[in-house]
DNA sequence: GCCCAGGGGGCTC
DNA sequence: GAGCCCCATGGG
């Protein structure tokens, strides 16, 4: 899905959002650690929420993987409660720990050494992890060429005249993958740009967006 | 009180 | 392989 008009309409799409919000400076976290945990995390639920979690479990230094390893669910549930699904989320981060200390002994420059596309596989195997939470530890963790697609991305592409409502997670990612710049920071940067503007005022309710920075490009405006 | 949110697993057919 | 329920907090 290769075409000029595509690959035309993503760069004025990014172009319009970097001119309105700046660059996002996205993924916010002084570590990898913990953006993986923050990936974790996020998963159906708003990021003002994963911050008090964030919040909470490093004030019980509990923010990192090793630290998350030999902690029980049962010490690590409370502190991560305002992410909504706290017991299966606690799992989850012990699943992944259990799968980076088992294979990489820990080590997260081993893990991020293995070639992107049999990384990816191996993270989708660990119960827990779906493309979304593994395309943005791939991406932001470990500096992969990797597009996350969310929610957002699959409401208002189609309104930009990109997709419908069959397209699936893996047809959004090859349109911006085979349509803009092979650039680790206009990847980072044009995910962060669609949630902002996803929060902003495309909840997927009202399709007349007046504030929205796209609204010349927009088919719901036409 | 009611609705819904930046996801993923598991079951059913 | 799509459709549905489950998980179970917090803000509007």
């Amino acid at each position: 899905m290769y075409n000029i008009g595509v690959k035309n309409a993503l760069n004025n799409i990014y172009q319009l959002l970097f001119k309105e919000f700046g660059n996002r400076h996205w993924w916010p976290a002084d570590t990898r650690d913990e953006i993986i945990i923050g990936a974790i995390l996020t998963q159906n639920v708003s990021w003002r929420n994963v911050k008090i979690a964030i919040d909470n479990l490093k004030s019980e230094n509990l923010l990192n993987l090793k630290s998350i390893h030999q902690a029980d669910i049962s010490s690590i549930a409370p502190l991560i409660k305002p992410t909504r699904f706290y017991n299966v989320k606690a799992r989850r981060l012990k699943n992944f720990t259990d799968y980076m200390f088992g294979k990489y002994s820990g080590n997260l420059d081993d893990t991020f050494n293995q070639s992107y596309v049999a990384l990816r596989e191996e993270l989708l195997g660990v119960k827990g992890l779906g493309a979304e939470t593994v395309d943005s530890i791939l991406l932001y963790a470990g500096g992969k060429l990797t597009f996350v697609v969310d929610a957002y991305t699959m409401r208002i592409l189609p309104r930009l005249g990109i997709g419908n409502d069959k397209w699936k997670y893996t047809d959004y990612q090859k349109v911006f993958m085979e349509n803009i710049k092979p650039d680790l920071e206009l990847y980072k940067d044009f995910h962060a740009q669609i949630v902002h503007l996803g929060n902003l005022i495309c909840k997927g309710k009202n399709p007349i967006c007046e504030d929205c920075p796209l609204k010349t490009t927009c088919k719901f405006r036409k």
